[in-house]
DNA sequence: CACGCTATTGCACTGAGTGCAACAGACTGC
DNA sequence: GCAGTCTGTTGCACTCAGTGCAATAGCGTG
């Protein structure tokens, strides 16, 4: 028992996770966010308010838990890109495996619109995002020529990419999800690179 | 009294507004964000938390009101550069209003490390860095040659110059303040406009 | 069957945020 | 000076997020 920690449970339990986090989402995009309380979500899910709390640290974690995932799922692609790949060339293929995500666009949508929708909401996953930075940017440093501030680099890069992600998604929305995502990112990439 | 809604009440609210956030700002340095109830900030400030309520809708706002406010400066900054001045240039030269706000190195760092010290103020700062991007964006998109994506490279440019900042200003704090936070900006913009 | 581990749950409490109604002070017209 | 209005302040009661604690129920193991 002491090498394993019985995965078992571990399994099981980001299992209940993501299917909590499923319930609350579509709760929260029927009823909206502060219209929906926590005892509902528990409700819906059939256990108690302080077991839900078990799972999930606080209400807005309840709705950004996929983005952490996202974030993860995006380090794990960068990192098995050839070491001498570009860093731009690296991250635009790194974010190709959102679209291999396992989600209708019409829920991706319901998503989108449900984070842009609440100003806690936006403010968390600006926040997540920014997170996503410290997991990117390790991983870009080492395709940057020497320098005295290639880490500072890095990080610049690994923001400015994030957020070229982010307004792109925000296009996407605003166009009803009825273009390529990548598509937009790769345009407002193009905008920055040069004036 | 149609015309002139009391200008004075509006000038002595937002002279209020600011004298409280500072009272609030000085606790939360000293005791911790999270330690501080707005029982003891309404106290400090000898008023009832009720009132409190109605000059800041969050506690969050007590914390972040001054951001708003440089975004409304930045973006009046960058108002006044001549049309025909790169969108780039004039952004730098809009950023520059930012060594001017009367704040000492010292209280500005005190504040910045408190925004960088917890979670949902990190998440605040993002966001309300977020909304800069609408100020800033429709400035900017008359610098940009006409495109049919003009409005999405706009919006572009500004969230990735804003990030620009934001990583210069990590890096600044990280430095404790010793070294010129537009000179890190500089490097941080160089960094990202070349493949 | 009994034991121990762990997840679940209820309960009570703190603190943020809101709606409402009472109140105090300033300003106006008489 | 006095009555009336307008507005900012305050207290009160309430909802809901989030936490600590202790009791309990479920389950695998001896």
């Amino acid at each position: 028992m002491a090498q394993k920690p019985t995965p078992l449970r571990e399994q099981t339990r980001s299992v209940v996770r993501s299917l909590l986090a499923r319930t609350a989402i579509d709760l929260f995009a029927t009823k909206g966010y502060d219209n929906t309380t926590l005892e509902e979500v528990a409700a819906a899910a059939g256990i108690s308010r302080r077991t839900l709390f078990n799972y999930f640290g606080s209400k807005e974690d309840l709705a950004l838990s996929g983005l952490a995932e996202q974030g993860d799922l995006i380090a794990a692609r960068l990192a098995e890109r050839p070491a001498d790949e570009d860093a731009w060339t690296a991250l635009r293929a790194a974010f190709q495996v959102l679209e291999e995500i396992d989600m209708t666009p019409e829920a991706r949508l319901e998503f989108i619109t449900l984070l842009f929708g609440n100003d806690s909401l936006r403010a968390g996953h600006a926040e997540k995002q920014a997170r996503w930075q410290n997991l990117l940017a390790p991983l870009i440093e080492p395709r940057l020529p020497d320098s005295e501030h290639r880490t500072l680099q890095a990080r610049a890069i690994a923001a400015a990419a994030i957020t070229c992600l982010q307004v792109a998604n925000e296009e996407w929305v605003r166009l009803d999800g009825q273009a390529d995502m990548l598509d937009l990112y790769d345009t407002a990439v193009q905008a920055i690179h040069r004036p």
